[in-house]
DNA sequence: TTCCGACTTGATTGGTCATTCAACTAATAC
DNA sequence: GTATTAGTTGAATGACCAATCAAGTCGGAA
């Protein structure tokens, strides 16, 4: 029932939502008290399948924790591709979308954000051994995300998977930089 | 007329422009065949406006290529402040709300992308004796831009500056790590 | 068998919104 | 002074949409 979250909150009326889920209005209402709050608990499904739906498929067999990173950006790369660079990541463009957010709203996205920004810190805590002493990890993490909400807009915009790749490629760079045990990263490409 | 497109296009409502613009239907739909031409239009003004507008107050005074490109985004930094957070680059939040464009608004959509990547892109040539010689500068403009409106998501959802600030700081440790001359960028804070 | 609460149905309501239109004004051309 | 044209007015139209509700269905408890 809460898979079509692609077409945006605004655009998607209630009538889309009871012919998708094949019910009808009053047994949704019956549920829900409203539309935000059917909103609410799809960020807070999509919050709790961070780990089992993203993460877990992402890093299947994937042990380096900074190669882990990547495979994840990849991941989103994959469903750009899958959708004709139509994709936009759900949390981010409701975030943009959503311009007077309720503050449960607001929340709900907040925790989907830090829960995707934990599990990059722990993976760079993981690699803290290879990162400068004075990286601010927890910042880093931001900036994975950062750069991954930034390329996916660009992608869509343009119609061109080719600018998240350049913005995973500069963010590669960075870290290549950052790195300083032996082995860098992975099989750069 | 066109100064009101903080509140995203879904949500601005025709009878909005009309009371902002103190006109009436009538008059608006002379001009205009209907309401996404007007968006057309603001975007074609925006995108007119980058260089007047935009580009030369922030560089006002700035001559180095490098500290330019981060006044640009501490001009941004300043409409986050003054927005209460509120603030989404009008581009980057047109591009990720609309969510079948037509192609003649995603196009005035790239269009404005492209000539602030272009803007971006003169100042990297123009430093460019100071980058790595096989630094792809396009590339790393986009990475800019990238980071610009990642960091402003961030910073809208969590309704906190410091996630904007965060994305800056990353960014500028890249480019310290790729400048190559004696001075590296600016008095860094 | 009867009753009860959980859940369903889908037509209806009230509101909003983009767009239209016929009537109007004013300024310029001839 | 009449005709023409550009621009204006704002009520009316029709579409869409979130939410409601009275009338149901159904399974199980007593």
């Amino acid at each position: 029932m809460h898979l079509f979250w692609e077409k945006g909150y605004g655009s998607t009326s209630i009538a889309d939502i009871l012919k998708s889920a094949d019910v009808n209005s009053g047994s949704l209402y019956h549920f829900f008290p409203g539309k935000q709050d059917v909103l609410v608990a799809v960020l807070e499904a999509y919050r709790d399948g961070i780990g089992e739906m993203l993460l877990n498929p992402a890093w299947e067999g994937v042990a380096d924790p900074i190669e882990r990173i990547f495979k994840l950006l990849d991941r989103y790369r994959h469903s750009i591709v899958e959708t004709d660079c139509t994709y936009g990541c759900p949390i981010g463009s409701l975030a943009l979308e959503i311009h007077e957010p309720d503050p449960i709203v607001r929340e709900r996205l907040v925790e989907n954000f830090t829960r995707w920004l934990d599990a990059i810190e722990g993976c760079l805590d993981a690699a803290s051994a290879r990162l400068p002493a004075d990286t601010d990890r927890r910042e880093l993490a931001q900036f994975v995300l950062t750069t991954m909400e930034g390329g996916v807009m660009l992608a869509r915009t343009y119609r061109n998977v080719g600018h998240f790749d350049a913005s995973v490629r500069q963010l590669k760079v960075l870290f290549e930089r950052l790195l300083v045990s032996p082995r860098a990263t992975t099989n750069d490409n």
